[in-house]
DNA sequence: AACTATATGACCCTTAAAGTCCGTTGACTT
DNA sequence: AAGTCAACGGACTTTAAGGGTCATATAGTT
């Protein structure tokens, strides 16, 4: 697996949390629905700009962000 | 300071560490060395496959990477 | 002082891919 | 049946990826 598939689960992990739809975060994080769907899924290569978005619109910081068991080796 | 800077002087503070020139920390991430200079000056927004090819090449686990005071709020 | 080598920075340019937006469809819920 | 949510497709626009070139700085060499 590789990392913008593990970024796509813990988006996914920390929007359920949230209880946002992807339409939601999407509004927060100016970014397309169809996007939100094609990022958790790990079928786009997001970058860094787009992923600053996310992680905000998702209220954790970008270390909380990648302090999940999937990022450490 | 945007992210993609953040993570620009994170490489070069890992680059230096691990006293590697930019030519060489982008021979092992295969990647250009000018491409490197880039991003290492936040002049690139780098996607997050490029950003694995990097933190591999330093070395160090996602979360590692991630785990610095300027990503933590 | 002129020359070599290494390291970095700052442009510029092309093309492959990122990112946007319009749909539709299927599953589930009320 | 009407609404919500997620997945997916196609077409389009924008930008990242990658590489070229030249300039600068430092350090050692002859």
């Amino acid at each position: 697996m590789d990392l913008k598939e593990k970024v796509g689960l813990r988006i996914r992990q920390l929007r359920k949390e949230q209880e946002l739809s992807q339409e939601a975060l999407g509004y927060k994080a100016e970014v397309d629905r169809t996007y939100v769907t094609d990022v958790e899924n790990g079928r786009r290569n997001v970058s860094v700009e787009i992923l600053e978005r996310l992680i905000k619109a998702l209220g954790v910081s970008v270390a909380e962000f990648f302090n999940s068991k999937e990022f450490k080796k």
